[in-house]
RNA sequence: GUGAUUGUAGCUCAGUUGGUUAGAGCGCUGGUUUGUGGAUCCAGAGGUCGCCGGUUCGAGCCCGGUCUUUCACCCCA
């Protein structure tokens, strides 16, 4: 005998959990769908070579890799063993399970680019993984939502991405949350802007910390990073800005007049902000943080990153624009932009926020109970006549007491219960018990049928 | 990858300075005259104390390793 065990940052879901994942899940596809996005999607395991270069030294660390079929060792040497496993991970393994949903999608654009017209929109819900350690919303396992449109530059793609997040939060319940946005640009031009040119990822990693650890850290931190006295100094007014998306644009509008590409990013927000009013979408929730910084190895204009207050989990989805997602396939030129939802960590959100709707599950609506074998047949009958009409029933598979069939419907927590009895099969009818109630009457099977499908 | 932390019945947890047959609550199974669930009562089943090794006359308890849990850092959804 054997202890079963899952491996290390995965889990199993259940019906419950089954079923509020699913309310998210539909709640960020139709949005989706409603905005025009197509699904797709690709195999759980990738090249390696498809994947590796992609997300930096710390992702490639991060990669599952799959053990080749067959032999393993047989392209292994007695000299190649010294030199590690970074050197001989080409002659162990040659594919790795995926990271993410952007390179995957980077390749399938690469792969299919005459068959796709463009600018082309497509969603793609699937799991991901990653070797990390797991921690509080982090797991070896979870799944990504990623929104992507490529083939544009349009802005009211950025537009619809903030769009498209208050829709799903809005039909999620969520109420206390912000959207961050910034664009890379204004990172640039910021780093221009006090004298250290292109050291904006630096720059960023500490005044990521800003509300973490305050000013004084934060200056300690760029000191120590080999940033300038008298730069840091000219980060003050960034440091305590005013609230409100237009009061800070005036801010940064100014603090970037001397750089050209500073300025060109906070343009393009402005436009990004102009979409969304033509479009009358409110800008409460939305955030323009001109320090936020994320994966800035690929993004290159806006970046998105959303919040929900008041609790312990990390961000629920980020995004961003990249310019050129398919370059190292071979397909140079095609801009994108495109966004994520964390799902797993929405579900830790929702549920700690109290959040996932109360309605029962949508189980059985009715179990069909029976005394002995002569029931149980008369409950076929029913069976198949409630199904036609698509009520979800179910007859209880063997013969035995009621009392415990009873209990069965009782713990599944379904509505009713149709009791298929001597009298039922005389009469042609059947006994219908409402479980909340206690009540019970005697049914024709219309007004047995007009009874289950008034309850969702 | 670094530093902590956790593991005892299906679940939540007790278990004294190392000392007989390891406990509770909930849950589970069965019963209370067989056509009626949730409550009460009665009875019962269920544990190689995460795993491997060590110290000891003796280990759930001490030591080492390993796996797992949770958390911080790094990074990220």
């Amino acid at each position: 005998m054997q202890k079963p065990s899952l491996p290390k940052g995965t889990r199993d879901f259940g019906p419950l959990q089954m079923a509020r994942r699913n309310y998210i899940l539909d709640a960020i596809k139709d949005t989706f769908q409603l905005f025009g996005y197509q699904q797709i999607e690709t195999p759980s395991m990738e090249n390696l070579s498809t994947l590796t270069g992609k997300y930096g030294d710390e992702g490639d660390q991060l990669l599952f890799k799959i053990l080749n079929s067959g032999d393993f060792l047989k392209d292994l040497t007695s000299e190649d063993l010294p030199k590690g496993s970074a050197t001989n991970l080409t002659k162990l393994s040659e594919k790795g399970l995926r990271y993410d949903l952007t390179v995957p999608f980077a390749r399938y654009v690469a792969m299919n680019r005459n068959e796709l017209s463009f600018p082309f929109k497509r969603y793609q819900i699937q799991p991901v993984w990653r070797a990390d350690r797991p921690q509080k919303g982090r797991y070896r396992e979870f799944y990504q939502c990623d929104a992507d449109v490529v083939g544009t530059e349009s802005l009211l793609c950025e537009a619809e991405i903030i769009w498209m997040i208050r829709q799903v939060f809005a039909k999620l319940g969520l109420k206390d949350y912000a959207i961050k946005v910034n664009n890379r640009k204004i990172l640039t031009g910021i780093a221009e802007a006090i004298g250290e040119q292109g050291k904006e990822g630096p720059l960023c990693v500490a005044i990521d910390k800003l509300d973490k650890i305050g000013w004084e850290k934060v200056k300690e931190e760029l000191l120590q990073r080999g940033f300038e006295e008298a730069s840091i100094q000219k980060l003050l007014p960034l440091v305590n800005l005013a609230s409100g998306v237009k009061e800070r644009l005036a801010i940064l509008t100014q603090f970037l007049n001397q750089s050209s590409i500073g300025r060109q990013g906070v343009k393009e927000l402005e436009e990004v902000f102009r979409f969304l009013e033509q479009l009358g979408i409110q800008l409460d929730h939305v955030d323009f943080d001109p320090m936020l910084a994320r994966g800035l190895s690929y993004y290159t204009g806006a970046i998105f990153e959303v919040k929900v207050n008041g609790v312990s989990i990390g961000s629920v989805s980020g995004g961003g624009r990249y310019d050129n997602l398919t370059g190292v396939f071979g397909l140079p030129g095609v801009p994108g932009v495109g966004f994520s939802f964390g799902v797993d960590r929405m579900y830790d959100v929702l549920e700690e926020l109290n959040l996932f709707p109360q309605e029962r599950l949508a189980g059985t609506q009715v179990l069909l109970a029976h005394f002995d074998q002569a029931g149980l047949e008369y409950g076929l009958r029913w069976l198949t006549a409630l199904r036609a009409e698509g009520v979800r029933a179910e007859l209880y598979p063997e013969v035995s007491k009621l009392k415990k069939q009873l209990e069965y419907a009782s713990k599944k927590e379904l509505p009713f219960v149709g009791i298929c009895g001597d009298e039922e099969i005389a009469s042609g009818r059947l006994m219908v018990k409402n479980l909340t109630t206690g009540v019970q009457e005697s049914l024709t099977l219309p007004e047995a049928i007009a009874k289950f499908k008034n309850r969702p």
